[in-house]
DNA sequence: CGTCTGGTTGATACGACTCAAATTTGGTGG
DNA sequence: CCACCAAATTTGAGTCGTATCAACCAGACG
């Protein structure tokens, strides 16, 4: 079973095969949409929920002079604004950083689920509420921390959450974004996050290079990220034992990305 | 009718007289706050629904080293994550601003009414999505606004969300934030934050003064905040008309105020 | 009437931005 | 397999917005 919000639904509760198989169809993919192209505009009318089964998305907002902040990041099992039909305009876009499949789930779908399967709805209001905090987070690392610790905080919290749907691969992981996307979820300039992430390289708390991120020491990158994970809400009930890898073995090193 | 949770709801929808009723049942204030005392805390175990039905609060973050974020407002009307109870521990504080009344709701009430009142509970979706969309306009205001046009917007939207619960009075509403709540809020300094009030004064886009402010000309201050209404979703089926008010006559000036 | 909190001012420092150009990478077609 | 191009990354120099630190002031309050 790879079902990515499956997976992720399950560190919240546990899921009986019913439960499994309503998330089964839940997932049908319904859209492809091509790397930085649009799922969905600011203005539209949300007749879906959209369910990211692969591929990486962003929530983002500009300015009228073209500014343009990103929201939020959508990982696989990702699931975007449970009742957002019940707005009459989208406040914000969706655009796709990678190739993405997509699951667009329409109203009367979710009811469905929602009126047969209690226990998938509590997951998705927990699903919901992490996502709400999430967002609250970020409103702290835009408010608060330097760009060092910013980025860091980012490069953390997406480790973290790939590794909740297990989209990681010992220390490493793919990491489609480029300086500009993080550039543009951080409130920063491409050029700075460009010497930031060297400094970050400089102090190897992090490798990333083709598109690919390895944390050889999540722990002391935490710490100086000041990376508080209660936010994300991993510790409940159906939580499986948290297999937190210790530092990368100094003889590994970089190499190992290779 | 006063309760400002009825009035925000049916900004959104129209309720009956049994909806109207199933409200004022809810807003039974159970516990006073005193000024700068904290509601509930990071770590603790949520156990209610807080509804604001008198005063104002924040929801604030902090960093080990004492940095220290408020994420969000709440003016009264204000309700505190529906569902939040299926969360083990708060990823945040909620402190009070001024004395404040809060009606804590359980997790029964809120099934019971959840179960007869389907117009409210969707009403209270509602809700939900809007406070989930200010703070996605606050990580736009942190993330990519300058301190001047942060601070208009932050005084637009207050504004304008008191005016949607009845609470303000012609241009002007009550203002109980210190500068140094204004600077949690915005993630800049309170020296900073008094300078750059001063340039709005200097523009007469503001007038701010006895915890009292006052807007001469809203559309001139949305303006240069670059604010878009959109994301506070006040366009809706129940919608009265928008008895916005257009620039105070000049006569008026800043005396209005006093 | 002293004390305290909140607001104001001034001088200086620094983190992040801007602009501009060079370099590297990845993809594409000949 | 190489030549070419566009996109992404990197570098450098100079500037600016906001922070810092340190006083000082005003009104509220006990």
């Amino acid at each position: 079973m790879n079902n990515a919000l499956a997976k992720r639904l399950e560190t919240f509760t546990r899921l009986s095969p019913d439960d499994r198989h309503a998330i089964e169809r839940l997932s049908k993919v319904t859209r492809i949409v091509a790397p930085r192209r649009d799922l969905i505009r600011e203005g539209e009318n949300p007749r879906f929920v959209h369910l990211m089964v692969d591929g990486w998305a962003c929530r983002y907002k500009t300015l009228p002079d073209g500014r343009r902040q990103i929201v939020a990041f959508f990982l696989p099992g990702d699931f975007c604004d449970l009742n957002v039909y019940i707005l009459k305009a989208m406040d914000h876009s969706v655009g796709a950083i990678t190739r993405l499949s997509v699951a667009d789930i329409s109203r009367d779908e979710m009811d469905r689920l929602t009126a047969t399967r209690p226990r998938v709805t509590q997951a998705l209001w927990w699903e919901s509420l992490v996502n709400n905090s999430i967002q609250r987070e970020w409103t702290l690392n835009l408010g608060q921390r330097t760009a060092y610790e910013r980025i860091a905080h980012l490069l953390a919290e997406l480790y973290l959450r790939l590794r909740a749907v297990g989209l990681t691969n010992g220390y490493s992981c793919d990491f489609p974004l480029t300086q500009n996307d993080l550039a543009d979820a951080t409130g920063l300039t491409a050029v700075h996050v460009n010497r930031t992430l060297q400094d970050l390289r400089r102090n190897e708390l992090i490798v990333l290079e083709h598109k690919h991120l390895t944390i050889p020491d999540i722990k002391r990158l935490k710490e100086v990220a000041m990376f508080n994970p209660n936010y994300l809400h991993l510790e409940h009930e159906g939580r499986h034992l948290d297999a937190c890898p210790g530092p990368m073995p100094l003889a590994l090193g970089s190499q190992a990305a290779t």
